[in-house]
DNA sequence: CTCTTTTCATATCGACCGTTATGAAACAAA
DNA sequence: TTTGTTTCATAACGGTCGATATGAAAAGAG
C-alpha cells in the first residue's frame, strides 16, 4: 500500500559485497556503494542500517557465496586428497572476479578491519573455524578409508590447510601469477 | 644558523612505522601520527613530504628493521634446515610488538594498500623477492652440502617459505595462539 | 643588542566522510 | 480522485581528513 522498492536488496548486497571485497572497508565510501549498487541512501540505510551493517552483511554473503561452495566441493564423495585438491581449485576459481585479482574477502578483512572491529573479527574467526572443521572432518574420513596417514594430526593439518586457503587469497591480491600460486599449492599439499 | 629541530627524524620514523604497522594506512591520520611521534605538522611534512611519503619511508624502515634481521639469521653458518627454522623463530619474535599482535607490515600492506597503490605494491613485491632470493640461496647451499633434497626445486620451495612467512603475519594479526602458529610452522617446514 | 633564518604551535583551508532531513514521486486503499 | 504511506533523488549537516598558512619562538651572525 505504498511505493514499491525499485531495487532488489539481495542483488544490492551482492554488488556491495564485491565493492567491499575489492576496496576494503575504509577505502569504500557510502557514495561508492550508492554508485555501485544503484540504490540510494535511503534504501541502503533502511535495509542495512549503516555502512558497518552493510559490511557485516557482505561478509555473511561472502561466506554463503564463496566458502560454502568450497566446502561443498570438499565434501563430494571420493578419496580425501583429490577432494581437497578440487576444493582448492574451486576456491581459486571463485576468487577470479570481474574486479580482478582481489584475493579473499575474509583474508582481506582479517588484515584490515578485524584487529579493530569485534564484529568483523568474530565473523572472520567463525569463517576460519568453519573451514577448519570441514577440512578436519574430511581428513578424519580420509584416515578411516586409508587415504590419509593415520599418524597425522587432523586438527593440525586442517589448520594448515585453512591458512593455505587464506594464503591463496594473499597471493592473488599481491598479483602473483597463476603458476606461482599453483606451485605454492603443490608444495603445501605435499604436507598431507 | 637557525632554530634547531626538536625531534630526531630517525626516531620519528620508527614511531610512525609502528603506528602504520598497527593501524594500516587509511585508518591512520596525520593527527594520529603527530600525536604518536611528537613531531608537529611542519616537521613531518618538511622531512617526509606528505602522508604517502611517510608511509613509504615506513615500509623501507620495516624492511631494514625486521626483514633484514630475519635474513641475517637465515644466513648464519650451519645446515640449512635449522637455519630456516631459526629464521622463522626470529621473525616470530620480531613480530611481537608493544602494540600487540599486529602481524607483518608487508603482509598488511599487500592486502590493504598495494592493490591500489603502485609505490606500495612495488615495495611489497621487492620485499617478497628479497625474502625469496634469500631462501633460495640458502636452499641451494643446503643442496650442495646435502642438507636439502637434491630433487627439490629451490625456487618453488623459496616461494613457499616466503608465503609461509607472510602467513605467520596473517595468523598473528588474526589473533591465533602461539601454539597454533607453532603447529602451522611445523607442518609447513615438513615440506622441505 | 638586532637581524635573519628555521622550527615551533596552532588556526585554517577546501574536500570528503557517514548520516540525516526534505520534498517530490509512486503506488494502494478508500 | 483523494488520501496515506513508502521510496525516490538530492541537499544539507557536523565532523574529520590531508595539507597549508600564520605568527610566535629559538637559535646563530653581525
Amino acid at each position: 500500500m505504498a511505493r514499491p522498492k525499485e531495487f532488489d536488496p539481495d542483488d544490492a548486497l551482492d554488488k556491495a559485497m564485491h565493492l567491499f571485497w575489492a576496496k576494503g572497508y575504509h577505502d569504500t565510501s557510502i557514495r561508492d556503494l550508492v554508485a555501485r549498487t544503484g540504490v540510494n541512501y535511503y534504501g541502503l540505510y533502511e535495509v542495512f542500517d549503516n555502512k558497518h551493517g552493510l559490511f557485516l552483511a557482505s561478509l555473511d554473503r561472502y561466506r554463503d557465496r564463496v566458502t560454502a561452495r568450497v566446502i561443498e566441493e570438499l565434501n563430494r564423495p571420493g578419496p580425501a586428497k583429490p577432494a581437497i585438491r578440487r576444493a582448492f581449485d574451486r576456491l581459486f576459481g571463485l576468487l577470479q572476479t570481474s574486479d580482478g585479482r582481489i584475493g579473499c574477502m575474509m583474508c582481506n578483512t582479517a588484515v584490515e578491519l578485524a584487529p579493530h572491529d569485534d564484529d568483523a573479527a568474530k565473523r572472520v574467526q567463525g569463517h576460519m573455524a568453519q573451514l577448519r572443521d570441514a577440512f578436519e572432518s574430511r581428513l578424519e574420513e580420509g584416515q578411516r578409508t586409508g587415504d590419509i596417514d593415520e599418524a597425522a594430526d587432523p586438527r593440525a593439518l586442517a589448520e594448515f590447510l585453512t591458512t593455505t586457503a587464506y594464503s591463496i587469497g594473499l597471493l592473488l591480491r599481491t598479483g602473483c601469477s597463476d603458476a606461482h600460486i599453483k606451485r605454492h599449492l603443490d608444495t603445501a599439499l605435499s604436507a598431507i
